[in-house]
DNA sequence: GCCTAAACGATAATGATTCTCAATATAGAT
DNA sequence: ATCTATATTGAGAATCATTATCGTTTAGGC
């Protein structure tokens, strides 16, 4: 439940953090802007503010329960984190983003932040490309 | 010279972006933000607006000169393109900025993209470490 | 059930970027 | 070299995303 991650992230267990916790988990779209994710719960008949949207937000990324991604489009995108470490893929037509893991990338990283002295502690690697998807508007373009 | 390469980008050879140019040629540091380059205009004498600097920087972007980046900080910068492509590793205690290129990651890519069904057409890939420079805070923390 | 600190919602404030507009400078034609 | 049409400029207003403030409300240990 997620009263219980809550707990478990050292968080209080609030009605607004357990309102945003929710539509993270139940919402198809996994990638959403504290905007997107103020403005669906807003519509949903919720009433909270875009305040407290972004503090959850921040204290969600800061245990661990999120991601946050800046993509080439300037936005910030906050993501759940479910399953092991991913990268992501985005389409520069119709902005739809893929995830995918190799391990071979990863264990290169590796390698070359030590060959400059670096001690690695994190990435981010976001491919762009044009999707094949039959609702991509850029198929046939 | 500066102004061919303005001209053969196909914008009109203007001072301020000749300023602008030059500084991004003769600085030290390789990656700024917007701010930073009106800055460093502004405290070398010269008059310039900061909207300037954001047109000039759009317009050298969408001509290729430059490259813009979004590091997990936020921020943007812009870095001129010289050379081959490459990508970045950032010590996430002094900011430092090393540039890398790899064979093995790239071609990794492309397969990756293939075989999720996109046309890959571009990547932003960036490390996030501790390095061990003598200047680095972090160094003996 | 009560109490205190944490969290809330609304809104003001901030920081980054873009837009507006009157004044100016460029590039090509004369 | 000068003229002219058009693109560009600087200053500041406007916008957008995010953070801070503040009076009110709520969670959770007692």
């Amino acid at each position: 439940m997620d009263s219980e991650e809550l707990r478990n992230a050292g968080l209080k267990v609030t009605t607004p953090r357990l309102k945003i916790l929710t539509l993270l988990e139940n919402s198809a779209e996994r990638h959403m802007t504290a905007e997107t994710i103020y403005r669906l719960l807003v519509e949903g008949g919720e009433v909270i503010g875009l305040a407290t949207v972004y503090r959850a937000l921040a204290q969600f990324e800061a245990a661990g329960l999120i991601t946050r991604h800046h993509f080439d489009s300037g936005q910030t995108v906050y993501e759940l984190e479910r399953g092991p470490h991913h990268d992501h893929i985005v389409c520069i037509r119709c902005g739809r983003v893929e995830e995918f893991y190799d391990k071979v990338i990863e264990e290169r990283q590796r390698e070359i932040a030590a060959s400059l002295g670096f001690t690695l502690s994190d990435h981010a690697l976001t491919l762009y490309g044009q999707c094949n998807s039959a609702d991509c508007p850029g198929r046939n373009g």
